[in-house]
DNA sequence: CGCAACTGCAGTACTGCAGTTGCGGTGCTGTACT
């Protein structure tokens, strides 16, 4: 692992006794064996038991569980830790089963049977149990709020919490209602920890989960050691060939994606008929060829997953020598995560993106789509006389996950409560709570363009690509890396060199500060550079802006407080 | 949004073209059936 320790940027503010810190190092010790511990750990070890909210974002093989296990072990009460993916769980409880000073660790899922499942709650129940996972789903379920809500959990876990943010708003509904169920459990500490998150990201995390004063332990982004490189293509098949070229030709084992299921098969296909150790992984497949080849990959027996996003959450190999991209993926934060996955040993390896514009029409297919404003009339009509979201959905002939998501929606428009698996609407004309929840869904629509449109421009910019993407997690400075396809073509010295000249200028809207502009209201400046800064918008996403019109039409204003009378 | 596969038609050969249609990612869950 390469990341170094002083990387962790910390906004917080409580300091942590000796004594404290001590007792966290000696439990990581005797139960875990786990000497020294990293400090970003122990520090956010530290604020959860001073009862304090958390946001890790730490790269996997960090030890981010490595949080909730301490802290389970040094605080009373349990640990009620949210995980997105079944097969995980049943890993995760395996990993503290393997401690023997850990204490008793279960899951609840489809997987086991309603024995195990009892047992489990009588776990609960009887204050027994120490940790306890679940998917995000279960809280559908008023019985599960209320048999947590009846016992003493000292730490809500949200893992993967990146989640809450690119699948809460469509694909996983019930992630965005998790900041609820935290209240309705008593609210105990909520520890969300994800590997990935720009800015954006990070802030909507905070928001969605209720937890505006959390304790945000960031590590550096930077991953030196993997080649950053684009190669453009105007013809599908030579982009195809071009793929297949660079992965024959690259060191193996390494991971390359696709956008479609029928093109992992296709290129599995035809990378075996090249002699490459090639297998296809999809969401599709049965659960056990997904065991199997997840399990394989990481033994060594497959050289190359050619795989659509699904392959990924839980993969922690250190050996993996490149990630290809065949299509582009839908933002810079999945583009970088799919990337992180290579060279976690440190050693040299390669990430490289095929880049054809017209494979951004499939990923706009797949952004969100905001639903019709009929749909959205009759939902908040219906919500008036059915509260409860299954009666809902009947009523509407959706299904659940479509009505919980229309029902966001219009909490979102601040036209609805939600309260458990209930919808209490309080704008009581639909009409009115239909064209509120309909903005709302079409500025996530902006805001999933503008995220395309940044992945976007990564692809076609001649700047340093490093400097790029560390921009975009909040991590620049920086000059140029050396280490990717612009810096060795020289274009991105030469722009390096413009921004130079601009840095030596007055800055009237310096990175990270507060803006508002007349028509996009309230935003944050993501990057500045010679001519023109990149500003987030909370209701428009990305947006640039060049700084003689801002000049010219007086288009935007400060509105942090430090420097706004100035 | 873009592509592949299909359909229809011309028209007289087994093809060529234009227009239409369907498809495309990520996972949990309970329930019904084998």
């Amino acid at each position: 692992m390469s990341i170094t320790e002083t990387a962790i940027e910390d906004t917080g503010d409580e300091g942590v006794s000796e004594a404290r810190a001590a007792e966290i190092a000696a439990a990581a010790k005797d139960v875990f064996g786990w000497d020294p511990l990293r400090p970003g750990i122990g520090r956010a070890v530290a604020s959860v038991l001073h009862g304090r909210d958390v946001l890790g974002v730490m790269p996997t093989g960090y030890g981010k569980s490595a949080v909730y296990q301490l802290a389970g072990a040094l605080k009373p009460g349990l640990v009620v830790v949210v995980s997105p993916l079944i097969a995980l769980q049943a890993d995760q409880v395996a990993s503290l089963r393997d401690r023997p000073g850990a204490r008793p660790a279960a899951l609840v899922n489809s997987t086991i049977g309603e024995r195990a499942i009892e047992e489990a709650w009588a776990g609960v129940a009887d204050g027994s149990l120490g940790y306890l996972f679940v998917a995000p789903e279960r809280f559908a379920d008023d019985a599960v709020v209320e048999r947590l809500a009846a016992a003493d959990v000292g730490l809500f876990v949200v893992d993967e919490a990146h989640c809450v943010s690119s699948w809460g708003h469509d694909f996983r509904p019930d992630y965005l209602r998790l900041g609820e169920v935290a209240e309705r459990i008593g609210r105990p500490p909520v520890l969300a920890l994800t590997a990935t998150g720009s800015r954006p990201v990070r802030e909507e995390i905070l928001q969605r989960l209720g937890m505006p004063h959390a304790r945000v332990l960031t590590h550096g982004f930077d991953r030196p050691n993997i080649h950053l490189g684009v190669r453009r293509h105007e013809d599908e098949d030579a982009k195809v060939a071009a793929v297949l070229d660079d992965v024959v030709e690259l060191a193996k084992p390494g991971l390359l994606y696709v956008a479609t299921r029928k093109g992992t098969e296709v290129f599995a296909e035809r990378l075996q008929e090249r002699g490459v150790q090639a297998e296809a992984y999809h969401g599709g497949l049965p659960a056990k060829r997904r065991r199997e080849l997840s399990a394989a990959f990481h033994e060594g027996g497959i050289d190359v997953v050619v795989a659509t996003s699904a392959f990924g959450m839980g993969i922690d190999k250190g050996d993996v020598r490149f990630v290809v991209h065949a299509a582009i993926p839908e933002s810079l934060d999945a583009y970088y995560q799919e990337v992180g996955r290579a060279g976690r040993d440190g050693e040299p390896s390669a990430a490289k993106l095929h880049y054809r514009e017209a494979d951004l029409g499939l990923r706009k297919f797949f952004g969100a789509t905001a639903p019709k404003r009929k749909e959205l009339e009759r939902t908040a009509a219906a919500a008036a006389e059915h509260a409860d979201l299954k009666e809902l959905a009947d009523e509407l002939d959706v299904s659940t996950r479509r009505a919980t998501s229309l029902a966001n929606l219009l909490a979102d428009a601040g036209v609805a409560e939600l309260d458990g698996g209930r919808v209490v609407v309080t704008e009581e004309d639909s009409a009115a709570a239909a064209a509120a929840a309909l903005e709302a869904a079409e500025s996530r629509q902006r805001i999933d363009e503008s995220r395309l449109a940044m992945m976007r421009e990564y692809a076609e910019t001649r700047a340093c690509r490093r400097q790029f993407v560390l921009g975009y997690f909040g991590d620049g400075g920086a000059g140029p890396c050396g280490n990717c396809d612009t810096c060795e073509s020289g274009s991105a010295y030469r722009i390096a060199d413009e921004q130079d000249v601009a840095a030596d200028a007055d800055v009237p809207f310096p990175v990270d500060s507060a803006v508002r502009h007349a028509q996009w209201g309230d935003g944050r400046v993501m990057k500045v550079e010679e001519d023109r800064i990149t500003v987030f918008f909370e209701s428009e996403g990305y947006r640039t802006l060049s700084l003689a019109a801002i000049e010219e039409h007086d288009l935007l204003a400060r509105t942090d407080s430090s420097d706004a009378a100035a």
